[in-house]
DNA sequence: CGGGGGCGTCAAGATCCCGTAAAGCGGCCC
DNA sequence: GGGCCGCTTTACGGGATCTTGACGCCCCCG
């Protein structure tokens, strides 16, 4: 559900903008002055902002200056003036895209997904790694590796474990675990934890019989901890 | 020094927005068709790429496609046609703007500015030849080279080995392979899997029974490793 | 002190998955 | 119309993985 943040004025369009866009499945906030949209946004992190040019309280280019200062989401800059200077200033104040009133939602659409999938592939440089002393897990590649080796995993080898790391820290319980790996039908075979427990703690643990990071806490469940 | 691919059929825009970008210091390529902008951005990993729509020997949406199948440098389109349905298109195509024309040179400087700006965040670490010590993918190409001998692949085969070079070192799961090679209704023909990485290994591994990057991981899917 | 529940370990059989080869089938080009 | 190419389908041996049962340990509790 992508978060956006809509900032205008303007009831009518914020309404239209607001109906357009959570049909379509976004998350929608709204802001109608300058310094509501800075702490909207400050609150909300959203993943894109549309931002209205023409605000009571202080000028468009000063919001996106604000903005700037400690966010990197795009922003795309709504404006009634086709002025190439307006369009000039707002695209080097760091908006990423300046759409002049009235403008077709259709369109619209287009570039806010444009945005987006750009936002989203930004801070994606680094993977989702997780490392511990003695291994370390890459969720996306699905990859385990221990000291310097590969270590090949089996599927439900894997389906444990990328659950306990996903929630690393927290307790894991043994329904959620089987519910999760095996389906809502194994709820109970509590044996099979147990099995495949100790293979990961042998394949990944430097001493198997006192483990360090996949513990588990008698009668409830396991967690995988750093 | 930004690198700057411009791909455009018309002299006099051509000769336009070279002059113009390169006095403000742009490094300007260009190219008149779109095999050879395919060709010149493999080869010169523009940081940015301003394409115009209308080119004679192929679609520009197919350009977009074919520049999104492993760069991810913003691209901005140009057109001369206003109709929404085509700035929906080639915006959900993966381009990053669209301006039409005729358009004014402050603002399409300042959309330029803006998207090198956002493209200098995501930094293009996508190469789109992968080598391997018994083969080379050409990703923009669409070539495979073995020792200094081309190898032919069918369109399928193509499909597969793409997938996986383009998420080289991820374990690609059997579904995604099968729904983005064959689509969405093929989604549990595991076999046919298994027959074309057999054939892709015979054509490419030095030792087709013991593989070395075309790896399977039983049970979960197929892995690219360099 | 004895019993029981929960846990870890091990190993064997059943089951599923993978690699391979080869044949059938349809489309395309000459 | 014939031949070639690529896609689909079948069959089967071998290997990897899952399941299952047995056993011993520890800790808590009666």
């Amino acid at each position: 559900m992508t978060r956006v943040l809509v900032i205008d004025d303007e009831p009518q369009i914020l309404r239209a903008l607001r109906i357009n866009l959570s049909v379509r499945g976004y998350e929608v906030t709204t802001a109608s002055s300058g310094g509501a949209a800075l702490r909207a946004a400050a609150e909300r992190h959203p993943e894109v902002i549309v931002l209205d040019l023409g605000l009571p309280d202080m000028d468009g280019i000063e919001v996106l200056a604000g903005l700037r200062g400690w966010s990197s989401a795009p922003v795309i800059v709504l404006s009634a003036r086709t002025d190439s200077a307006d369009k000039v200033a707002a695209l080097d104040a760091g908006a990423d895209d300046y759409v002049t009133k009235p403008f077709g939602m259709d369109e619209f659409l287009a570039r806010l997904r444009a945005a987006v999938r750009r936002g989203a592939a930004a801070p994606d440089t680094a993977d989702p790694v997780v490392v511990t002393d003695s291994f370390t897990v890459d969720l996306a590649a699905k990859k385990v590796t221990k000291g310097d080796a590969e270590v090949h995993l089996t599927p439900t080898e894997w389906g444990m474990l990328e659950m306990l790391v996903r929630n690393k820290g927290k307790l894991v319980g043994q329904k959620e675990l089987l519910r999760e790996v095996w389906g809502p039908a194994y709820a109970t075979e509590t044996h099979y934890l147990r099995v495949y427990l100790a293979q990961l703690r042998r394949k990944l643990e430097d001493d198997p019989s006192t483990p360090r990071h996949l513990i588990t806490e008698a009668g409830m469940g396991y967690r995988f901890q750093e």
